[in-house]
DNA sequence: AATTAAATAGTAATTATTCTTGTTGACTTT
DNA sequence: AAAGTCAACAAGAATAATTACTATTTAATT
């Protein structure tokens, strides 16, 4: 559920992480991380690095792309494709699903345990064995819907 | 449920949707509806164009595309947009989701008609409307968990 | 301070997809 | 049947997201 950590932690678990995997927590990893970390919107690399360019002027998108690779492959933060849209990333760490907005494309988290504890259809053993579920519910937007109604 | 419609019903219904729509069903959007038709394996633009290069070796790969699009619009063949993955397209018509190997990539039909029965939780309302779920199984297929028992 | 290896910046390359433009061909009107 | 009309097409160019290359910088270690 909607436990979120508070940011010092998540940033410590970063840390960890890197010990661990062996690399550096560089400035530009941890300036990317922290944007990601702040933002609530799903934001690409690209606006990533955008947001990010008056603090960190040099920084280069390569290293944007490099670095959001590197912390999807360590699971810290998540790679989003969704339908039709470029690359989106995330590091809300709680289990969730998400809803796209076809009309603004806004994306936003959605927390549905009895989906997550529901059992698999006996068809499954048919196809193979399932790691991970990913769930998009797309429609109007609460936003959106009043707009269209006026 | 799997009540797969035979293939010239399919193509009647193609040549129906093309009339009232005001576009000519031509030999290409013709050749590419039964090629993606009789493919159950979600293949791409790219690959649909491949396999038809013998008997259309004049067909441009943008054809394919735009058809694919349009047909899309018209709501007669869907397309995917996958973890990780290029565009794929689906001519299954019935309500179903997809499992996808996260070794050999193969995509595979999925049915569960519990989910799609199962209702959304309360939360939806602070978000929005649902138009459509979209919904990925992703782990190993059975021929891959095989492979690596060996 | 020197050494070393990892990481970065800047730029080039790649790749999937879409766009542009001149041509084709099916259908209609004469 | 010839001419006209227009959607659809083929070919190649363009675009845009992402990744690769390489010289330079940074940061940790000696
Ligand atoms: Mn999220
Ligand atoms: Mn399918
Ligand atoms: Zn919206
Ligand atoms: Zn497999």
């Amino acid at each position: 559920m909607k436990t979120k950590l508070p940011n010092q932690k998540q940033i410590e678990h970063l840390k960890d992480i890197c010990n661990k995997a062996g690399i550096k927590l560089t400035h530009q990893r941890l300036a990317i991380f922290r944007e990601l970390m702040i933002s609530h919107d799903h934001p690409s690399a690209e606006i990533i690095h955008k947001r990010l360019e008056k603090s960190l002027p040099t920084l280069a998108i390569d290293t944007v792309y490099r670095t959001l690779s590197t912390f999807n492959e360590l699971g810290i933060v998540k790679k989003l494709h969704l339908k039709n849209e470029r690359t989106l990333f995330d590091a809300n760490p709680d289990q969730h699903h998400h809803f796209i907005c076809t009309r603004c494309k806004a994306v936003k988290d959605l927390y549905w345990e009895d989906f997550d504890k529901s059992t698999l259809p006996e068809s499954i053993h048919n196809i193979g064995h399932i790691q991970f579920r990913h769930l998009e519910l797309h429609g109007l937007c609460n936003r959106c819907l009043k707009e269209s109604n006026l």
